[in-house]
DNA sequence: TTTTGTCTGTGCGATGAAGAACATATGTGA
DNA sequence: TCACATATGTTCTTCATCGCACAGACAAAA
């Protein structure tokens, strides 16, 4: 077991004044996802809304054959099928769980209801959205120009900053996945940091041992992502 | 000179009911722009939501101490400044002129006004974000696996889409600032692409022999993000 | 304990692009 | 018409990553 931690709550819902809170919560009922579950495939029809907990998505786009590659993740700072609010009931990325948790969720219906009569539910959406946007658009550029393992570096920080842990489930597989890269890739970048004591990995679980070591070997976009929130 | 084009309206605009466009109207002037102009740079405070006509707009962004890349292009289909409806006044990406041509514009005032005030214009702008997020994605996924061939040939198509001409002004250090590479690159991709009799170009002009051509040369992306739209 | 499947590590050669320096055209203005 | 700035083309080395094939290492199941 991972080192426990509190419960999270999801902040977007949070940020909401009272009365907003008390009445979305009529609407929603908590649901709880494994690992690799699928929330949308690419062309789904969105049926729901989830409000990330203790969970953690990633967005990611198939290209051609290739295997799928990140763009964005969203935690408990964001919500899932954000394009819902722009007329869009039809998934564009695969959404799929890359930390099991809990999320909240509500029916489109209900989603749509507030994003029209809710002016702080319809900001908070907005300015999320936009958070998604800066996000989508730093790690373009990122893939663009850096290193894999300095992208390793600020993927795993990433990660931490949202689910609140410095130890996940997750193997080279995978992570090749995330990154768009092959295992051997990730292979070589991870055995760096191992080798330079930021971070330390077997067979699936991987730990960060040196945060602030790790910080300064990710690359600028982690900084520009994190103060960009 | 260019081959003549006829005038090109704002395409989100004229998608509006009559109402709104003639309402609009009395709160916009036309303003134009020269190539290389810059609309907002990255940190600068907006003062103006621009909707293209002629003219077409790159935003790029810029990493460390790199050329910008180019995240997205936009020209009549959009507007520039949308990220004001998310509740965000400062721009965070590059917006430079690519190319010269006529644009409406409105305070930001205004804008926020309509975007509160009239449902189908909030719509608009909300479905335009939406098509913007999935052309910021694509070119993600793009930028990350495909030959600068291919994303030149990509990239000079959506340009003419946007224009509506098959000739335009532009060096190959530009390109190689929007695609991401270097210069060389893009000479070795260009040169290619001639040989191939797609297209012809010398000194800082270029031109579209072969569209249907070039179109089978670009990589899966183009036809993405033009049914995307 | 053995087997099996999964995860991680190693070693090629090939390639697309980076970085840098230099060479050749071509249009414009003096 | 000549000089200069700008645009394009060439060449060479270095490097990150790819693609592929295979080897070891560990955990859980048989």
């Amino acid at each position: 077991m991972p080192s426990r931690r509190k419960p999270i709550a999801n902040r977007l819902l949070m940020s909401l004044p009272p009365a907003d809170q008390s009445r979305l919560a009529e609407h929603m009922e908590t649901v709880s996802f494994a690992f690799g579950d699928v929330l949308y495939e690419v062309g789904d029809r969105l049926n729901f809304v989830y409000f990330p907990e203790s969970m953690l998505v990633s967005k990611s786009l198939v290209v051609d054959d290739k295997l799928p590659l990140e763009i964005a993740m969203v935690g408990c700072d964001g919500l899932v099928g954000s394009s819902l609010a722009m007329g869009m009931a039809v998934a564009s990325v695969r959404v799929s769980v890359r930390v099991a948790g809990t999320a909240k969720r509500m029916t489109i219906e209900q989603f749509q209801r507030e994003f029209k009569n809710s002016t702080t539910f319809r900001k908070a959406v907005l300015c999320f959205i936009n958070s998604l946007m800066l996000q989508v658009s730093q790690t373009a550029g990122c893939n663009r120009f850096h290193v894999v393992e300095s992208r390793l570096a600020r993927w795993l920080l990433m990660t931490r900053d949202r689910v609140g842990v410095d130890e996940f489930t997750l193997t080279q597989e995978y992570l090749a996945q995330m990154l768009g890269v092959r295992r051997v890739g990730v292979t070589h970048a991870a055995q760096m940091l191992k080798l330079r004591k930021l971070i330390s990995y077997s067979r699936g679980r991987l730990q960060i041992v040196n945060g602030p070591g790790l910080e300064a070997a990710a690359c600028s976009c982690y900084h520009k992502m994190k103060q960009a929130e």
